[in-house]
DNA sequence: TCAAGCTTGATGCAATTGCATTGATAGGCT
DNA sequence: AGCCTATCAATGCAATTGCATCAAGCTTGA
């Protein structure tokens, strides 16, 4: 295995930078306009996307790259919350399936303006749409590769 | 404030789950080694940079993007470790300076090779050396900007 | 069939982080 | 000097995260 560059090591030191900045923002400006933390957010975006289906919790385990106990107590916070219900499931006994309610639908509706605000001004107000498509890009490249190596 | 367009939310998006598989197999691969996390090697850095003279804790705090407590306690733990000293500060009474010790230089230098082969496999050797400049020149410009908002 | 092993999800306990507040000193202003 | 505000650092307490382990149900295969 090669040694990095220096290129690649500002590289990451840079993401990491920005990418800490930019969740600060984001968790701030959610805290300061009385909604729940990010993370809530990405469960609920993707419990609506499925509908009336529902997930289990590995399958949103495994979008949002929680650990298993971590999106457990996730779940159990944003549950007590009522904005997620938990059915048994049918086709496993040990399983269960995550459903989105009416009132996390309207919460993470209500995230949104606030969440897309704080990535507009630390991100998109930075760079021009060109460079957001390049980095988009890289990252996507940079991304598609490593996504195999979550199970090693 | 404009809306972020679809390019930058997903741009956003990536940044995040890039940063956080390429943080994940970092640590990892520190405590595989029987190593301190991340954050100590950044805080060892600083203080190895500036050698004898040490850093005011408040410095090393903007320097690393933590909360003045989380710095507080994190130099708790590594100075426990014995890597590094605090010593009081001769031109202000209420302050100290956090110089780093020779077992903490040993630390910091073991912790490298371990730490450049993380980000070597999961950002050098997922994108060109060409991809790696843009994706640091575009960083760049992010925070070139907003590193100026740090105090609001 | 049924024991061995795997997957799914929860949980006790320790470590870390976040929040609010405090104690102490510095620096400016009158 | 004396007071007021700001800065520097620590800390009590609550929330979250990490680690290890566990219980329960599925799957496989002799």
């Amino acid at each position: 295995m090669k040694k990095p560059s220096d290129t690649v090591v500002r590289a990451w030191a840079r993401l990491t930078k920005a990418q800490h900045l930019a969740l600060t923002a984001v968790e701030q400006a959610l805290k300061q306009a009385d909604l729940p933390p990010l993370s809530w957010y990405d469960a609920l975006l993707e419990l609506e996307r499925v509908g009336e289906e529902g997930l289990r919790p590995f399958e949103l385990e495994r979008e949002m790259l929680l650990a298993q106990y971590n999106l457990s107590r996730l779940v159990d916070r944003i549950e007590k919350a009522g904005y997620v219900e938990r059915r048994t499931c049918e086709d496993d006994g040990r399983g269960q399936v995550i459903v989105i309610t009416a009132t996390g639908k309207d919460v993470r509706r209500r995230m949104w303006p606030v969440y897309a605000r704080a990535i507009q001004s630390t991100i998109g107000g930075q760079i021009s749409e060109k460079q957001a498509e390049t980095l988009d890009a890289i990252l996507g490249s940079l991304l598609a590769t490593s996504a195999a190596k979550t199970t090693p």
